[in-house]
DNA sequence: AACGAGAGACAA
DNA sequence: TGTCTCTCGTTC
């Protein structure tokens, strides 16, 4: 029985299996023994070659062996990937209904698309077996020049490649091309040559080159010895000194942002075992992780810290390297650096890792602990590829690894409240909100109420510092006609185009279309064409500009981010802006925090939409550092029970009773954490190919054994039409994962003219349904 | 994701 | 009849 592995590629499809590289086939000793689970191999694919990662070592029957096709090597003796991180990309496929190997892609360790140098060679001996194919491939090695037969693998025609590959004829190497630069090195000591008054430039360039070792130009070294670069040139023609390519390091990643505020001391620590941080502040709950996070390190084991986003990451690990050996990985270092520090994890010692998604699979062991920051935050929801929620993947990483895991969030959420083992949380006091509710029936002056008008011309009179959150960016939801009520679409979305005044255009967020204003309504000519529906941070920055006098007036979303490094060092100044706002460092003279439209938060489509905007309030408040900042709300639902809550003396308490609501509702309608639930998104070019595609779905998961109330659907998506495809969705709604995971299976992945999309966990659920 | 095979669309 | 585009299925 020959042994096989089963290698994952970062592409979306699953495991393949190829026999063990053979040794000798390489022209170099790179070691042929069989490669271990997590190992990087370098695999034929294709025409090419590709770098994947072994996920199972395992025996097939000889008859599969003959038609297998070898590895070509493995890149390093260690595994790239622990054994529990492994079993996470097994569990999450298995769970999401996606390949493996697209969980592989999406999660994207660094060192998986490494370029390669790939070269083949005639199998030496092979010459008497060779077709037509074989002999010409023999000659073109021949004009190659290259004595030992290697020749790129580019120089063969692909058919004439796989022809060989199967015949056994031709040997392979495909190495990672290593990075190199052009450094200038010394060559021979100076002679009688380099003697006299005429060549004392060129003998003291060339002695202190011998003192350096190598000089990264000939510039530098004519600066660095004090002569003229023509002194340096001369000994380069004179052949005492040549430029050669070394191997490039690899740049180291980034440290952590200099902290400058030590953590607070709030004294509590974080549980042992499994448990959660809340309430308190961003500061407060990682002050209470570190005594935990010691002595994790001390016991031998390194921890793994996951942030939604990058800023935060930066900012945990900035702080926690005022008290521990840290490192940090986001999506901000280069592919390089992520490289390096990838490679020295596996023998560094114990240290917290903090990173986005990108750390979840980092090659740590032991690992003592995974920490998951703003557990609730909606971020951890990855929108393409696998569409992996970090979050909860963060659960089967610390069980595969046998390590606690810890939650900290702003407060206690239902996810949460539901899951952790009572008397493992620990609370933090969440400091009082200073919330002051602006009516916006009755209407005048929008998009800035009187309330909140008033406010500002405070903060201005003070030099002091607001925030003000607006719901979308651009100047305005859509641009429309007042006589008619027509607002320009998009040719290609069920959607209404925003207006961008500052570039005077309207664009799709969407699928980016863009078409200029037209200057007289399209449907009924009427001339009286301007902004409508809600007003974005264009429309809310020009507002302040005007009312405000001269003060700095900062915009900060997607589309436009201000420098806004004088507000974090304390400049006065108002920042409008999106979502965006909460990835800011607190402000230190932040007195305002102004919502333009809080009814557009609580109405999101999903049915965590309330609980979304209590966070998003509690973050902003957050960004107020120490202080506690007035906060203004705008809305039409002034009475609304969320902002009674947060306004309570103790809005802790009065947020876990509302909490506590919210659970009984999902628990009535069948809701996540007590079901679990999927939507199959199809789409196609044409309306009726999405239904049909929807509706067989449905049908086949009926027909074989879903029960009526597990199929929700189908039904056309909210936005029926995106980047020019219709969308249809299904919902299913299991008991449990488990559960879900066999209807998943069950699911037919192909249909004619339209295309599945799955996504577990989805973030859009809509509102309740019966 | 990336490739090749086959099906239709259009010009000559 | 060629060649260009698009859809579909496979990759070990």
């Amino acid at each position: 029985m020959p042994s096989a592995i089963d290698v994952l590629l970062p592409l979306p499809i699953g495991q393949l299996t190829y026999l063990p590289p053979v040794a000798g086939r390489q022209g170099t000793d790179a070691d042929a023994a069989t490669p271990v689970p997590g190992q990087r191999v370098v695999v034929p694919w294709q025409a090419g070659a590709r770098i994947g990662v072994v996920a199972d070592v395992r025996t097939v029957d000889a008859g599969r062996g003959l038609e297998l096709r070898h590895a070509l090597h493995t890149l390093e003796a260690r595994p790239w990937l622990t054994r529990a991180g492994l079993t996470t990309i097994a569990h999450l496929a298995r769970h999401s209904g996606v390949p493996a190997g697209l969980v592989l892609a999406t999660l994207n360790p660094p060192g998986l698309h490494q370029e390669l140098d790939h070269q083949v060679r005639l199998h030496p001996g092979a010459e008497g077996y060779l077709s037509a194919m074989g002999a010409a491939l023999h000659d073109a090695a021949a004009s190659a020049g290259a004595g030992d037969g290697w020749m790129p693998a580019a120089l063969v025609p692909a058919k004439g490649l796989e022809e060989l590959r199967k015949q056994g004829l031709v040997d392979e190497r495909a190495l990672p091309v290593v990075a190199t630069r052009r450094v200038l090195v010394p060559v021979r000591e100076p002679d009688a040559d380099l003697e006299g008054a005429r060549r004392l430039a060129q003998r003291i360039a060339l002695e202190r080159l011998w003192e350096i070792a190598e000089a990264p130009s000939a510039a530098a070294l004519a600066e660095e010895a004090e002569v003229g670069a023509s002194a340096v040139r001369a000994l380069v023609t004179k052949g005492y000194a040549e430029y050669v390519e070394v191997a490039a390091e690899e740049p180291s990643s980034p440290a952590p942002w200099p902290a400058t505020a030590a953590l607070p001391s709030v004294g509590v620590v974080a549980p042992v075992g499994d448990g959660a941080v809340v309430g308190g502040t961003r500061a407060g709950r990682l002050a209470a992780l570190v005594p935990r996070l010691r002595e994790d390190l001390r016991a031998g084991a390194s921890v793994v810290v996951l942030a939604p986003e990058t800023a935060l990451a930066t900012e945990a690990a900035a702080q926690l390297a005022t008290a521990l050996p840290t490192s940090l990985l986001t999506g901000e270092a280069s592919d390089g650096a992520r490289l390096r520090l990838w490679r020295d994890l596996p023998s560094a010692a114990p240290h917290v890792l903090v990173g986005t998604y990108l750390a979840l699979l980092a090659p740590l062991e032991p690992l003592g602990r995974l920490v998951v920051l703003e557990a609730a935050s909606p971020a951890y929801k990855l929108q393409a590829g696998s569409r992996t929620l970090v979050s909860k993947a963060a659960r089967v990483t610390a069980k595969a690894a046998g390590a606690p895991l810890t939650l900290l969030d702003l407060a206690a959420g239902p996810d949460l409240l539901a899951r952790m083992p009572r008397g493992s949380r620990v609370d933090l006091p969440l400091p009082a909100l200073r919330l002051h509710v602006a009516d916006l029936n009755g209407g005048g002056n929008w998009p800035v109420h009187p309330d909140l008008t008033r406010t500002l011309r405070q903060v201005v009179d003070r030099d002091r510092q607001a925030l003000i959150l607006a719901p979308r960016r651009g100047y305005s939801g859509s641009l429309g006609c007042s006589e008619c009520g027509w607002q320009a679409p998009c040719p290609n979305c069920d959607l209404t185009l925003r207006y961008h005044r500052d570039e005077g255009v309207l664009r799709c967020h969407q699928c980016g279309h863009e078409e200029r204003p037209p200057l007289r309504c399209p449907a009924c000519g009427g001339a009286d064409v301007g902004p409508v529906r809600g007003a974005g941070t264009q429309w809310v920055a020009d507002q302040l500009r005007k009312s405000l006098g001269g003060f700095p007036v900062y915009r900060y979303d997607k589309d436009h981010r201000d420098d806004v490094g004088a507000l974090v060092a304390g400049a006065p100044g108002v920042v409008v802006g999106t979502q965006a706002l909460l990835s800011l460092p607190p402000l230190p003279e932040l007195s305002l925090i102004g919502v333009t439209h809080f009814d557009t938060h609580l109405a999101a489509a999903d049915f965590r939409a309330e609980e979304e905007a209590a966070r998003t309030l509690l973050r902003l408040a957050e960004l107020g550092g120490g202080r506690r900042p007035l906060m203004v709300v705008q809305t039409h639902s002034p009475e609304h029970e969320l902002l009674a809550a947060l306004a309570a003396p103790d809005p802790a308490a009065a947020l876990e009773v509302l909490i506590g609501k919210q659970l009984a509702r999902r628990k009535r309608f069948g809701y996540p954490p007590f079901a679990s639930l999927a939507k199959l998104q199809f789409s196609a070019r044409d309306r009726g190919s999405a239904l049909a595609a929807a509706q067989a779905a449905a049908d086949g998961l009926l027909t074989g054994g879903a029960r009526a109330d597990e199929v929700l659907g189908p039904a056309s998506a909210p936005v029926k039409r995106l980047k020019g495809r219709y969308l249809y969705q299904l919902l299913l709604r299991a008991a449990d994962d488990v559960r879900l995971e066999e209807l998943l299976a069950r699911t037919p992945q192909r249909y004619p003219g339209a295309k599945l999309a799955t996504d577990v966990d989805p973030s859009d659920v809509g509102a309740f349904l019966d």
